[in-house]
DNA sequence: TATTGTTATACTCTATAACTATA
DNA sequence: TATAGTTATAGAGTATAACAATA
C-alpha cells in the first residue's frame, strides 16, 4: 500500500467541478421533470427543436449530437404526448419533417420556468452578479468551440 | 406544427452551458484515458482514494457516492492493474481495505497531466484569468452545496 | 439479527448492424 | 446505388434483491 506524501501536486482542475455541478443540477433536474413526464433528453430535444425550428430527423439527430436511431424512441415518447409532429415530406417522401406543436411550445416554456428555480437553488452560493459572470464565461467558454453553427467547422462542432 | 413567435423569453439557463462543456471534456478525456487503460469512473476512484487514505469499500462507496455493488466490479479492473491493493481487515474481518499501490499514485499523476491538457484545450476561449475566475466561482458554487465535507450535511454533500 | 462484500438481475443511455421504402 | 427512417441488439452505467461470511 502506498505511503500518501503530501507532495500531491494540486492540479486544480476545474472539470471534476464542472461535473459535479452539471451531476448536481441534473439530478434536481430529473426529480422537477418528472412532474412534467419528461427525461432531460425531451428537454433537450424540444429546446433544439425550438431553435432550429421544422426540420428532417436527419436534421434534429445533428443538432442534437446524438444518432438517428436513438431518435427515433426520443420522438415516438414526445409525439405520444402531443409536443411534436412527424409530417412525410412531399419533396422527399423519405423525409420526417419534425417540428413543435403549439403544445410543445408551451410546456417548454412551463419546464424552463421550473429549471431556473432548480437552478437558482443549485447556484445559491453565488450571488446575482457572480452567476452572471458564470454564465458569460461558460458562454465565451462554448463559443471558443464554435457552439451554434450549422455546418461541422473545423472540429466536430 | 406550431407557429415560431419571436417571444421566446430567453431565460439564459446555465445549466445547459455547463452540460455541454460537461460532455465535451468528457469525451476528449474518454479518448486520452483510453491510452492508459482507464475510463472515467476509474479515474475518479483513484483521485478520492488519494484524498480519503486507505478504508473499507464500504467508506469508499460512499465517498464516491456510488452503490457498493457497483465498486466491486470497479475494483477488480484497478486490483487486475495493480493500481489499489485489497487486505481483509484484522479487527473485522468481513472489511476488505482498499488502499492505493505506489503505481497507482503514479499512474493517477500521469493521468491528471494528461487531462490538465485535455482541459486546457476545451477553455481555450478564455485567458488564464477567466479560466482563473471560472474555477473560483465553480468552486464557490460547490461550497455553497456543502462539497468538501465528511459527514453528510443538512444535504445529502 | 445486522453488516460487508459479492452475485445476479433489470433498466436506462448509447452505439452498431441490418431491414424497408423511397430516391 | 445511396439515403431516411426504423428495428433489433449489444455494451456501458446505475439501482435493487438475495446470498455467504462474519459480527
Amino acid at each position: 500500500m502506498a505511503e500518501l506524501t503530501p507532495t500531491s501536486q494540486e492540479l486544480r482542475l476545474t472539470s471534476p467541478l464542472l461535473g459535479y455541478l452539471e451531476r448536481r443540477i441534473r439530478v434536481e433536474a430529473e426529480s422537477e421533470l418528472a412532474a412534467f413526464g419528461l427525461r432531460p433528453r425531451h428537454v433537450i430535444a424540444l429546446t433544439v427543436l425550438r431553435q432550429i425550428g421544422e426540420g428532417s430527423q436527419a436534421d434534429l439527430a445533428t443538432a442534437l449530437k446524438i444518432d438517428r436511431t436513438n431518435l427515433v424512441g426520443l420522438l415516438n415518447e414526445l409525439e405520444d404526448q402531443d409536443l411534436v409532429e412527424r409530417r412525410r415530406s412531399h419533396e422527399d417522401r423519405r423525409r420526417h419533417m419534425v417540428g413543435l406543436t403549439d403544445a410543445g411550445v408551451e410546456k417548454l416554456s412551463e419546464v424552463e420556468a421550473a429549471l431556473a428555480k432548480v437552478e437558482s437553488r443549485v447556484l445559491a452560493g453565488l450571488d446575482g452578479d457572480e452567476q452572471a459572470s458564470l454564465y458569460s464565461l461558460l458562454e465565451q467558454a462554448a463559443a471558443g468551440l464554435g457552439v451554434s453553427c450549422s455546418e461541422p467547422p473545423p472540429g466536430d462542432c
